[in-house]
DNA sequence: ATTATTATTGATAATGGTTATCAATATTAT
DNA sequence: ATAATATTGATAACCATTATCAATAATAAT
């Protein structure tokens, strides 16, 4: 049984189903602060609903990403991550600083208003330059974090 | 036989050797305007040395990235792209536009300068604030290209 | 030079995250 | 109900990247 949250109405808009699966990973994304890989989804979900399976996980992030409610973040460390958009999120627009030692991720929001304002502009001029349509971005520092510097 | 550009001195220092591998690998990230990946630059490599097999492209890549000469992009077409590092590249700064459907990159310069500036305000004050020594940044916009819009 | 030490190499196999396959099942439309 | 369609999970396949390892090359020591 599916209580109708809006997302219904979003799956059904693009042809999809929302379903209880679906429904468990969209879920677990929300509620969460860290940086989730498909795995990591995949055991949280597992605990409630043993039947789920990783393929499904897969699947349904896909979908996510295409749908525009989640956005996929490549930390270097070999799997994808992922995240709720902003519009689909708790949390404010952030970008991300990554320790390439131990894969540590410290969102920050620091000068995010002068960094929107840049990305917007330069957006709009990309646009027109390159008759691209821009659908996202995606900002971040690498480095050594507080442990790992030596 | 090897001839000394600077490059062999700067490997020794690392308590590396340059080889002639190595030397034909650094040959063809500087003579590029493309985004190569590691199999991309295997197969230049081969057509002048058939000898160069493929893992020596990848310990290769890994040792110039770590000393700070090639940056490694993740473009999310499930390789990883290669390009020298400013300091050692002919190309300006500069960031990329990327087709998420056919994977197109188009580099790009405008506001370079505002860019630069905000990355540089931003660097120090997260240094500073998370203890992060940061080596390096990414940025770049997704979107779909003039072909792939429809 | 000759030899000892150390770094590099390439072929091959292994790894591991992600995808394709496909028959079974659940959902929606008729 | 029944037909049409979407979703599912188990399994196998895929494929970029890494680990292994004996052979070779480059440097240092004698």
């Amino acid at each position: 049984m599916i209580v109708d949250t809006g997302w219904h109405k979003r799956f059904r808009g693009q042809g999809y189903r929302l379903t209880i699966p679906r429904e468990a990973i969209l879920h677990v994304l929300s509620n969460t602060e860290e940086h989730l890989s498909a795995e990591d989804i995949y055991m949280v979900v597992h605990q409630k609903y043993p039947a789920i399976g990783l393929t499904t996980v897969y699947r349904t992030l896909d979908i996510l990403v295409q749908m525009g409610v989640v956005f996929k973040f490549d930390f270097g460390d070999g799997r994808s991550r992922y995240e709720l958009t902003e519009h689909f999120s708790r949390k404010k627009h952030h970008h991300h600083l990554i320790c390439t030692m131990c894969s540590r991720i410290i969102d920050y929001t620091d000068f995010i208003d002068d960094e929107l304002e840049l990305l917007d502009r330069t957006k709009k001029t990309l646009s027109k330059k390159h008759n691209f349509q821009i659908t996202g971005h995606m900002m971040q520092f690498y480095g050594l974090c507080e442990k790992c510097k030596t």
